[in-house]
DNA sequence: TAAATTTATCGTAATATTACGATTGATATG
DNA sequence: CATATCAATCGTAATATTACGATAAATTTA
């Protein structure tokens, strides 16, 4: 036990369940946010930022790099990470179609 | 270790980290989505239509209403549960005001 | 080529999450 | 009051996540 039970849900519903798993933790939010912001930058400049541990930090570049969300190209010895904003584009939009069916129909309260 | 250095990072990236927490998991996805399309639902009928054991989506269902997203309300044996609008609206922004930054400039490819 | 610089990966410890059976508590019904 | 019904909680096992030191790999520079 204690492993998800992906086979019970929709391809969608595992989608957004993994898109919002990379974005669940603040220093992964602080990253994208650094990169949404700057256009580009590197490992190095994020360590000091964040004030993680180098590992640490490459394990949430990781994670972010499988999903798509950033990509890195080699300069010299550092790495540059950015956005890819295809990716973004589509995330926001499975995000925005997620949460809009409430989006209207705010006047009547039910139980809350 | 093995714990998020919350206090590293500012409360915006912290809120939006545990919302995402949140939604990272399909069954939660699909609670979710289930309010949203019908106003309102109990327990049983989840379990039911989710697969899941009782106990598992009853946890499921106490992380959604510990970040206020849906509250319960008792009727008769069973509970009747439905998404709170007002904060549904408020974190539908917060991703929102997240994604947006990038919306427009999408032109401009960068290394990816 | 040797040393320096920078990032990725490995190994590991601490903590969190997921899932479920069993039990408890509360309300309805006989 | 006894029993049935339904949801919450407890206890526990399996797995995942987070963090970091140490090491490896790659590239630049002396």
């Amino acid at each position: 036990m204690g492993v998800t039970k992906t086979a019970l849900f929709d391809v969608e519903q595992n989608e957004l369940a993994v898109l919002a798993k990379a974005l669940a933790h603040p220093a992964r939010i602080a990253i994208l946010q650094h990169l949404a912001a700057t256009t580009s930058c590197i490992n190095g400049t994020l360590v000091q930022e964040l004030g993680l541990a180098q590992a640490t930090i490459s394990q949430h570049l990781r994670k972010l790099k499988e999903l798509g969300l950033i990509c890195g190209s080699i300069e010299g010895t550092s790495v540059n990470y950015c956005l890819d904003r295809k990716r973004w584009e589509e995330v926001r939009l499975l995000f925005q179609d997620f949460f809009a069916p409430l989006a209207d129909n705010s006047e009547d309260t039910l139980c809350c």
